[in-house]
RNA sequence: GCACAGGUGGCCGAGCGGUUAAUGGCAGCAGACUGUAAAUCUGCCGCUCCUUGGAGCUACGGAGGUUCGAAUCCUCCCCUGUGCA
C-alpha cells in the first residue's frame, strides 16, 4: 500500500488520484472532517467525477450529529484496506490527519472511547479551578500527569476519563501496547512544497472555498442540526468555524476569509511538524500535482 | 489654519522618569500530541559574540534640551486621525 502525507493544500489528493489510476488503486482518505457527510467545500473533498473513476473510502461515513473518533477510523479504515487488498487493488491512503494515520498504522491502546457526560463535568471543574484537574490526574496516574502539560486541558481530561472509566491508569493501558497494521508493505510518500508557495496556495484555496459557497453550505448543515441540542464539534473545523461567524453576524465576510486563511496556514504548519517525525517517509519537494512529483512517486510505487 | 487625540519592536497594543530589549496578543519559527486532533498544548522570537551565565551594540516618528538616569518631562519640526473653520 501507499501512504501519502503532507500539509493541507499540498496536492496530496491529486497525487493520490494519479497513482490510483495508474496502478489500479483505491483511495482511503485519512481526514477527520471529510468523514462527515455534507462537509464538501471546506474539506476540499475530491470531486464526484474523481470519486466515480476511483473508489474512495472513509469519506462520507458519518453524520455531523454522530461524532467520529480515531478508534472508529482505525477500525473502518483497516476494514477498507482488507477489502481493497482482497480485490487485488492497491490501497492508497491519503492522510492529513496525523492522529488518525498513526492510529491506522500503529493502532491504539485498548482504552475506552470518550464519555461526553464525564467530560462535561470535568470541563466544568476545570473552568472553576484551572490547576485542579492536573493535580487530580497526578494522584490517579502520575506518569501521565508528568507527560501532559498542566495547561493542556483536553489531554488531561482524556487521561482522567480513561482512568475513571477503565479503572486502570492510562499509563498501564498504554503498556499493553497497540496492534499495528499488519500484512501490508507500506510505501510512505511525503509531499513537501516550498513553504512560501504552500502558504500562497493555501490562501487562494481558502478564498475559493468562500467563493464556492462555503457560507451557504455551512448554513445548510446548520439547519440540519436545528433543535438537536449542542452543536457538533465538526463545526469548529477550519473554514466552517469562520463561516459560522459570518452567519452569526460576528464577522464581515472579508474578515472571515482572512481568518480562515490564517487558520489553514497554522494548520499546515502543525501538520508538517507531525509528519516530519513519521518514520520512513520519502519526501518529494513540490506540490502533489507537479508532473515531476507525480513521476517520481509513480517510479517509487513501481519499484515497490 | 486652529483645537484635540495620536505616532512604541513584522503587525496590533501596554508602558508614561530608574527594577525596560521594553507586559500582552497576533504573525513567524521550532516542538509535543494513543478516541474532539481541521482539536489542544509547549519553547524561541532586535542584532552580534562567548560556555550555563553573561558581554556588547542598536531601538519607542525626527532633531535638540532637562536629568546622575528618558519610550516616559520640555522645545521645535515631520506625519496620521477626528472636530471646528
Amino acid at each position: 500500500m501507499v501512504v501519502i502525507v503532507g500539509p493541507t493544500g499540498s496536492g496530496k489528493t491529486s497525487l493520490a488520484l494519479a497513482l490510483a489510476e495508474q496502478f489500479s488503486g483505491e483511495i482511503v482518505s485519512c481526514d477527520s472532517v471529510a468523514v462527515y457527510r455534507g462537509f464538501e467545500i471546506g474539506t476540499a473533498k475530491p470531486p464526484l467525477a474523481a470519486r466515480q473513476r476511483v473508489a474512495h473510502h472513509l469519506i462520507d461515513v458519518a453524520d455531523a450529529g454522530e461524532s467520529f473518533t480515531a478508534g472508529m477510523y482505525l477500525r473502518q479504515a483497516r476494514h477498507a484496506l482488507a477489502e481493497i487488498a482482497a480485490r487485488g487493488k492497491l490501497p492508497v491512503v491519503v492522510g492529513g490527519t496525523g492522529l488518525y494515520l498513526r492510529a491506522l498504522l500503529q493502532g491504539l491502546s485498548p482504552a475506552p472511547t470518550r464519555v461526553p457526560e464525564l467530560r462535561e463535568r470535568l470541563r466544568a471543574l476545570a473552568a472553576r479551578s484551572p490547576n485542579h484537574l492536573h493535580r487530580v490526574l497526578r494522584r490517579m496516574d502520575a506518569a501521565a500527569a508528568a507527560a501532559i502539560h498542566p495547561n493542556d486541558m483536553p489531554k488531561i481530561i482524556r487521561a482522567i476519563e480513561v482512568c475513571m472509566t477503565s479503572r486502570q491508569t492510562m499509563t498501564s493501558l498504554w503498556k499493553e501496547g497497540r496492534e499495528p497494521l499488519r500484512g501490508f508493505r507500506i510505501l510512505r510518500i511525503g509531499v513537501s512544497p516550498e513553504r512560501a508557495a504552500l502558504y500562497a496556495r493555501i490562501e487562494l484555496r481558502a478564498q475559493r472555498m468562500f467563493d464556492d459557497g462555503l457560507v451557504s453550505e455551512t448554513q445548510t448543515l446548520l439547519q440540519a442540526q436545528a433543535g438537536a441540542g449542542e452543536l457538533p464539534f465538526v463545526f469548529n473545523s477550519l473554514g466552517y468555524k469562520q463561516a459560522m461567524r459570518v452567519l452569526n453576524g460576528e464577522a464581515e465576510l472579508s474578515q472571515a476569509i482572512a481568518e480562515a486563511q490564517q487558520a489553514h496556514r497554522n494548520y499546515a504548519k502543525r501538520q508538517m511538524t507531525w509528519f516530519r517525525r513519521e518514520p520512513d517517509v520519502l519526501w518529494l519537494t513540490g506540490f502533489g500535482d507537479d508532473a515531476e512529483v507525480q513521476r517520481r512517486a509513480a517510479q517509487e510505487v513501481a519499484k515497490a
